[in-house]
DNA sequence: ATGAAAGCGCTAACAC
DNA sequence: GTGTTAGCGCTTTCAT
């Protein structure tokens, strides 16, 4: 009496509806060859079974890749929503599914939890921070977010962060300023590229940075106000600060005015990423922004790239804009 | 010559191998019954040809649920990342994986983005704008999170709006505000909750709330700037807004600014949801806010309640905290 | 237009 | 310890 509760398959369906399965398969698939009749009278039985087709079943006769990982370090940091943003729009286009993780520990928890999830998509995108660039056994395609040397099998759609600290550096010394200082993150996955561009930078245009004016942080906003602390502690000569991000650049805002010091007048500071937060503070951020939304598109479209058999690697660029608000 | 690019299967490994398919199946089952040796050569040559068992076979032989759909309207609204990444966590400790899609467009584009999602996951979380309650035909576990009456196979995990209202107009009050008004967004899921409360906590407290103080937006916040500066128009003499939420408060703060108001001493600014954002901006959001990371994780176990058998709707209730920043 | 049979990749039952 | 046989739910030939 208690019903199997068991999902009802083709074959129940075509007990019911008392034609043979395969026809029930025509009827569902919406094949020419089957009566309209029959049809009609087959898919009633089915919408009346409540059946549904086992994707499963349906995946092993006909393979066809169609689930897409998908790895973000943090969806609270509100970087990465829209990244991600980015690529569940776009891969649906192309009809894919997006199986999204987050926040992976550390190295070995994040190791472990690559080899689990890759077992069950076809495909991945996203940022490995802790991984030592070897997705070995993992033969699916992979495009790296963060990375900047893919190997086979493995695209890359990175940012031009070099570009992007030049046009900021570029734009402090316009506004006048001679003594900077950084706040940086090594814990990210940028793998000190904002600091390197920073100092060569600076470097290159002849400006002196004390070693101990680049201090690192934590990514969020208490850490960014105590490094900045920090930093204008060591060296309140400084006249702008340039921030890991938007998000310790809201860090270093708080932390200047927490001093005293006016933003921009007393000290400037400069963001990078874009984010919305950063048009929503006082004062507006000047910042460098990244089109996220077109990242994540770019990744999926590098997935259908190594899909299609492209074997050699790429990596596809997006170059930051400067944004000039308020704070620098 | 050209390798046929085709994935390995099991008998490739078995007959690399030389052993039968089954064996094969042992030794990547981590089965006892089989000689060591055999299975460390067994795991070498599948290691080496590159084998990847495939999730689809796998699941067709032991059926078990293993796929979460969950559908949020806009990953760029900051409430929705946090209600994904706490799906995600719980949805992973119960090893389960996380499909994400966004923002359906129409009606009609929700009930069709809902029909053929539904097919490719085991169960069902999330919002559900445009559709009219009847989730038919996908008899998959389905929790509404912004729903009040559930459906058999259906549960929901509520916020509970008329608690959160009360709470902060019961603020308000006490600090003296007696003319209110009230930025509401008519496009959101809430089904005019929150505006409903407003008007019925006022109502109880004798407080006098002309029809037109209560202003419809946009879930923006240049929507939100413009309806308030209409319901200033309006009604000068309203010295509190209770805002749709958070994000629509920064767009009344920010009118009110530009309108000279000072923000609470002028026009307090009460918000809803308790975005990291309302601790960021000048001055800082009173707010009632709710435990997003939780919602998700409600309805994760609200999932599995479903999947254990429990067919009688329940509904979870979640109940926002008032949070006393400077704005109120 | 419909039915029968094969087989997708895998695990589980049962031999040996 | 290992091989043989079934069968999961479905689509595709191939007959009829």
């Amino acid at each position: 009496m208690a019903a199997p509760a068991r999902r009802p398959t083709i074959k129940d369906v075509a007990r019911a509806a008392q034609v043979s399965y395969q026809t029930v398969s025509r009827a569902i698939n919406d094949k020419p060859e089957i009566d309209p009749d029959t049809k009609r009278r087959v898919l009633d039985v089915a919408e009346q079974l409540g059946y549904r087709p086992s994707r499963h079943a349906r995946a092993l006769v006909k393979p066809r890749p169609s689930t897409l990982g998908l790895t973000v370090p943090d969806l609270t940091n509100p970087f990465f929503p829209e990244v991600v943003a980015g690529v569940i729009d776009s891969a649906a286009a192309s009809g894919w599914q997006v199986n999204v993780v987050s926040g992976a520990g550390g190295p070995a928890a994040e190791a472990e939890l690559l080899r689990s999830f890759a077992a069950e998509v076809d495909a991945l995108v996203g940022y490995f921070n802790h991984l030592d660039r070897s997705p070995e056994g993992l033969d699916i395609p992979v495009v790296l977010l963060d990375a900047e040397v893919p190997m086979p099998r493995c695209a890359a759609v990175a940012v031009n962060v070099d570009a992007g600290v030049r046009a900021g550096v570029q734009h402090l010394l316009d506004r006048g300023h001679r003594r900077l200082g950084m706040i940086d993150c090594s814990t990210s996955c940028d793998r000190h590229q904002r600091r390197k561009s920073f100092q060569q930078a600076l470097a290159d245009h002849g400006i002196a940075l004390p070693a101990d004016a680049v201090v690192d942080s934590e990514q969020s906003i208490p850490g960014a106000e105590r490094a900045t602390h920090q930093l204008l502690d060591r060296h309140p000569e400084v006249t702008a600060v340039f921030a890991f991000n938007d998000l310790t650049a809201v860090g270093v805002v708080r932390a200047a005015h927490a001093r005293g010091l006016r933003v921009p007048q007393d000290c400037a500071v400069l963001g990078f990423d874009g984010l919305m937060l950063g048009e929503l503070i006082t004062p507006p951020l000047t910042t460098l922004h990244i089109d996220k939304r077109r990242l994540g598109a770019l990744a999926v479209g590098e997935v259908e790239r190594l899909l299609a058999g492209e074997r050699e690697p790429a990596e596809v660029e997006l170059t930051p804009e400067l944004v000039v608000r308020e704070s620098a």
